[in-house]
DNA sequence: TCATTGAGTTGCATTTTGAAACTCTTGGAG
DNA sequence: CTCCAAGAGTTTCAAAATGCAACTCAATGA
């Protein structure tokens, strides 16, 4: 992202890298135009149509968007528009998929179905685990936090 | 989470895991409480504290991180609580790396400086990564999902 | 017993959302 | 060339969420 938008911001707590991407990405719809752009979504009116999202608010995500570095916009004559993932927003790859999986174990009823990510081969992703350099898994009791110095 | 809580709700998408976990969690204020929670944070005025939110904004989103199975609420005389994670909270402990490594990143510009998640040896956390069964890495341009049944 | 602290309510102002109607531009169909 | 439809937004206004300050209420504990 541009530094010039780090610098100025008022975060809502500086020094934390979970707060600062939470106040680019963390609302409703941020992250679901990320999710559907990594799915193919790149105008204004497929995110409108997949979305459900008011006209508004998706002109003022999308801005938002562009203007942190996230989706890249390109004219494509008159008003028309092409949006496309920065590498910056491809790399918010592992937050929705992080974000999926959770969902898929916790916000789903035994019987419901959902959909699945899949890999080129048509196989399931398998589960993301957090492990140390040794290969140990890591927890949020095992871990903890070294502030700023 | 408890099968009636996801039963009878109103998701934004109902299908997809991802639309659902951030209707749970994705506003400012819940992953920042959870972030906390895995943090140490335990007490009303801990969070209060921590945060720099709002009384009646802490008061409602606790009361919904406890409906929704993620914060356990246990009485400790009077009016006193403790909110605990449940597994399914602490099992958010991925999600809230994979936005801390995105913001390590992304948010920061090179000379700002950050706190670092390290393990009990005190070892920063690898970064995640996304890699199919066999070991080879899995991005937003090879995988998609396959719609559910 | 009486002030203090934790954990909220309540009331009100400010912001953000959302829905619907309106505008502007441009690539075609005729 | 003219007119129309489609894409991509604005604008307007109502409804919901947020934020702040002041107020309540129960249990310590000096």
């Amino acid at each position: 992202m541009d530094v010039t938008l780090t610098a100025g911001r008022n975060w809502t707590d500086p020094a934390c890298p979970v707060a600062r991407t939470v106040d680019l990405v963390g609302d409703r719809w941020s992250l679901l135009i990320i999710r559907d752009a990594m799915d193919g979504a790149a105008t204004f009116t497929e995110f409108l149509e997949r979305l459900q999202i008011a006209r508004n608010i998706l002109t003022d995500r999308l801005r938002r968007l562009v203007d942190h570095g996230i989706l890249d916009r390109s004219a494509t004559g008159g008003r028309r528009h092409t949006y496309q993932l920065t590498e910056a927003g491809k790399d918010l790859f592992t937050t929705v998929v992080a974000l999926r999986q959770w969902g898929e174990r916790h916000a789903f009823a035994p019987h419901e179905t959902h959909s699945v990510l899949v890999d080129p081969q048509g196989r399931p992703v398998p589960v993301l685990r957090i492990r140390g350099e040794d290969g140990s898994p890591i927890t949020a009791d095992t871990s903890h936090v070294r502030r700023a110095t």
